[in-house]
Order: C-alpha cells, then sequence, then structure tokens
DNA sequence: CCGTCAGGTCCATCATATGAACCATTAGCA
DNA sequence: TGCTAATGGTTCATATGATGGACCTGACGG
C-alpha cells in the first residue's frame, strides 16, 4: 500500500552555489586535469592521452600538468611518461576524510551488497544540483556496469541513487535543483525531464526506494535510496546497477528492501560513531 | 663504531621536474587555496581569512575559491560563511590512495608510536626536491609539536625525516638536490645551509638515523628514519619531533632505535601486502 | 547615527594563458 | 636504409581572460 509518510525525509539542506560562475577557466581547467587522473586509475595516462580527452591544446596541456607536478598534486613517471596523482593529492583527501568518513563505514556494507548481489554497487553524495559518486564495488556477474566511476558528477534526479537523494529533500527543493541543473542535465540526457524526474520522485517515495528502467543508458537498469545521518540530514545515497533482465519485479523488491536496510544500518552506525567520538572530544 | 655500510642505501630515484615550471599561475593560486584548507583542518576558513593568508585580492580569492566550489573540491558553508573542503577534494585522495597505501599501513605504528612516547610522529613522502607531512599523529605529553601539519612541504634535507630521506640517496643525488632547492630553503631556513645538511647526512648515515638538534626551529628537536618498500626504493620517513629536554642521549638513541624497527617492519609490511595482492591481479 | 568590517560586484587595464607552427626523438615498416 | 607517423616538447605573437582598485550592501556595535 502507498503511503507517503513511510519516505523519510531530509530536514532542509542548502543547495550551495547560487550562481553559474564563470571565471578562473585556467583553474576550471587544471582541476579537469585532476579529475581525469582521478577517474583512470592508479595507472595514470601519458600527456597525449590527457590533451586528447580534454580537448586541450598540447601546449596547455602540458602547461597545465608541469604546474600540477610542481605543485606536487601531479607525479609524472619518466620511464613511462604516465602522470597520476601525487602526495598532495592525496593529502587533500586524507584532510577532508573527516567530512567523509561515512564513505569508510559504507565501505565493508558496498562490498557486501555487491557480493550478495553479484552487481556493482555505488555511493554517492550531494554537492549542490549535482551527486558525486564516491565509491564503487564491484560483484562477481561478467556483464558489469560501467557506466558511472568514483569521482564522476551527474545533475541531480539523473540516475538511481541521484534520484533517491533528490526524493528526499523538499518539493521547493527538487523545483529549484530541477531548475537549475535543467540546462546540462537536458543537453547530456534528454530523456530525463522535469516531468520523467518528478514521475521518479513519486514513485520513490510510495516503495521506499528509487528505480530507473534505463532512462539514462538504454538497459542499465538501476535501484537507489537515500541515506540519512543520526540527525536525519540527507548525506549521500546508495544505488545498484545491473543489466535489465536482472531487475526483475521480484528481485528488484528483494534488493530495493535489502538496500532500504543497508541504509538504516548506516544511519545507525553514524550515531554510534558520533556517540563515541563525543567524549573523546 | 661508526659503520656506512649498515645504512640501506635506496636504489636509484628520479626526482622529477628537472626545469622551474613558471606558467598557469592562476592554478596555481588555486591550488594553493586548496592546500590552504587542507592544513587548517575540517573547521575550514572565512573567505576573509584565506585572501588574507595567501595575500589574494579579495576579488582573486572570491572567484578562485568559487570556482572551487563550482567544481567540487570545496564546501561552502552558507550558515557559518566557512569554506572546507569538499566530495571531489575526497574523491581525488581515495582514487590516489593507491599509491600511499603505505601511510595506511603505516597509520597504526604511527599511533603506537606516538601513544608509546608521547610525542608527535610524522609520516612523509619525497616528492622531487621537496619532501610532503602525509599524516601525523600526536602523543600525550602536554607541549606538543605543531610546526609540521598534514600537507606541508618542505625543502628536501630540512627537519629530521626530510634529511633522513636524504641521506638514503646517492651523493650525486643529493648534491643536486641540494642545489635545486638552495634559493627556497636558504631563504626560509637560513640555519640549513648545504654544509650543515651534509653533516647531518654523514651522521644520519653512520647512526642510522637522522638527528636534528633545533635547526629548523630553535629547542624543537627531532628523529628521522627513512622508510624503503620491498624493493629497496626510498619511499617515506617517520619522524618523531620533542622539545630539547626530552631528547637527551640516551632517550634520543632509544626512539633512534625504536624508529628504526618500526622502519623495517613497515618494509616487511609493504612485502606481504604486495604479495598478497599479486595473486588476485 | 556613524564607523567599521566582511562579503561581494563591476569594469578598465594589461598581464598571461593560449594555440598554431615548428623541432626532436622514437617506433614501425617495407 | 630511408620514409612515415606519433609522441613529447618548445617558441612566440595575439587577444583572452585574470587582475585589483573602486564601489556597493548588510550586519554589528557603540
Amino acid at each position: 500500500m502507498p503511503n507517503n509518510d513511510s519516505f523519510p525525509h531530509a530536514v532542509r539542506q542548502d543547495l550551495s552555489p547560487p550562481v553559474e560562475t564563470a571565471g578562473a577557466q585556467t583553474l576550471r581547467r587544471g582541476l579537469a586535469v585532476l579529475r581525469l587522473l582521478t577517474r583512470v586509475g592508479p595507472g595514470g595516462l601519458r600527456m597525449g592521452e590527457i590533451g586528447r580527452r580534454l580537448e586541450l591544446n598540447k601546449s596547455t596541456a602540458i602547461r597545465l600538468t608541469r604546474t600540477l607536478v610542481d605543485e606536487g598534486f601531479v607525479l609524472h613517471d619518466h620511464a613511462s611518461g604516465a602522470y597520476r596523482l601525487g602526495p598532495e593529492a592525496f593529502a587533500v583527501g586524507l584532510a577532508a576524510e573527516p567530512s567523509y568518513e561515512l564513505q569508510r563505514l559504507a565501505a565493508p556494507a558496498l562490498r557486501a551488497l555487491a557480493l550478495e548481489s553479484g552487481d556493482t554497487v555505488f555511493f554517492t553524495v550531494l554537492h549542490g544540483v549535482e551527486s558525486i559518486c564516491l565509491s564503487r564495488s564491484e560483484g562477481d556477474f561478467p556483464i558489469r556496469n560501467q557506466l558511472v566511476k568514483p569521482g564522476d558528477r551527474w545533475p541531480l534526479g539523473v540516475g538511481a541513487g541521484s534520484c533517491a537523494m533528490l526524493a528526499a529533500l523538499s518539493d521547493e527543493d527538487i523545483g529549484e535543483i530541477l531548475r537549475r541543473n535543467a540546462a546540462r542535465r537536458l543537453a547530456k540526457f534528454p530523456g530525463c525531464t522535469d516531468a520523467a524526474i518528478w514521475r521518479l520522485v513519486q514513485e520513490t517515495r510510495e516503495q521506499g526506494y528509487c528505480f530507473n528502467p534505463g532512462m539514462v543508458l538504454e538497459s542499465s537498469w538501476a535501484i537507489g535510496v537515500p541515506v540519512y545521518d543520526a540527525n536525519s540530514r540527507l548525506v549521500a545515497s546508495l544505488s545498484l546497477a545491473a543489466i535489465e533482465s536482472r531487475l526483475g519485479p521480484a528481485r528488484r523488491a528483494a534488493l530495493g528492501n535489502r538496500l532500504m536496510q543497508a541504509s538504516r544500518e548506516l544511519t545507525a552506525l553514524q550515531a554510534q560513531a558520533q556517540a563515541t567520538a563525543e567524549p573523546g572530544r
């Protein structure tokens, strides 16, 4: 029986950047290099590849990458010619960790879910009008969903995890977010119209988990649930992606419940971690 | 009895950037903001503070920081006005982690050493002609050394851990490095002349650990040892800092041996981790 | 009511990032 | 052996885009 009230709503969030900033293109491009290296794995990339993928002029790519090396954010392996993330990048991540402790708490749950289901499980956080995938755990089913990689950013509402987070917000916030990410969203995902997303949000609230039947990529189906902290603030989402044939109604419902359970456990874990951290403070 | 051969030398390293790059100032400044936020802890910084500390014009600071927010590397908390590291920063660090697994392996050892000694223990890696502190663990002695923070970069040779790494390199490399970081080094640390560092290097090789009697900061003493991986490549250093009165000859020698032991254990741990990782590949 | 400070916008100016053209080295290959 | 292609890198004239001073706004405090 559909029940809107059973779906836990987050307390009011503040969606960060109110304006679309334009300046600082150089910095933006440099960060793009960093993000690119984030997503290609530990092997790194050669210079040519960096320029090509980012559609940068060779000189520009070299200048940016060299500065990153200079600053310690990127390493250059002279032997292989590969550029990979460096110590500063790691140090920055280490410093950011306290805010994302949840990711570590969630890691075992992710692995367990992936192992159990055989599919790919994602951990995603909210950032302004986008969602950012922080980590992913793969099951052993041979056909794997490589669509989303850690570090990837998607317009909020696109994808099961992303949409699950959206559904946890208030209607006004949803409207605001959809309005603000409309341009980018529709350009890359024509199927993800406001109407389609609103429908998904309703559905999500009714059944407790978001089910996305290939809205982003044909026959790539997924389910997602929001994750709250101990104070009912929306903090992240868990999602699971598989090919169409593996997400029939029965399995879908079972996995949906399993994800919701995992989400509740994460909330409990956070409350616990918070409780043990307080006294030491 | 002094014995130069007992000190394990690293296999030849390649010291990265052969030239001092000049371009991409905007990117450089943006990264400086990122690094600044890395070092101030989870509380973050307000806009004014960022501009002031980095000596940036207000407009510039705002433009850069806002771009970082836009790109997800920084979060802006509207309520407090504070800027702190964001999800992308974390994602980047997470991606860099495989290369710095050692830091995680070393974490328990760091904690143990800090607990045992009561002083502050540092984990530092080599990057070109500099050393970068990745993490730090504090003991319970009330007077603590806050001189070095995670993310801090020092000219190689300045500080016990940094100098211990230097001592592990070949004489040619040392000369090359000292030549290349001379300008920056002498500007900030007039006491750290080439001669002084060479003397320390000799001493380090003889006694197995580096002992720095307040060369950087009056009455801030420290000892450091290099850390090698399973293939005898120099990868990092462990160091311990305390006030002068806590590092008398006896305790200094005892702690030196303790650090050397910890270093050997880390090498073993890496060999082990490598062995268990291989088969799965 | 005035002074001050923090955060933020605007815009003329020029420093700086840009990219086309060019060079050096290596690898393939017939 | 010479030819071609690809990769990494450098140079330099040009105009794009970063810069920072002037100015605005709102919040606090007396």
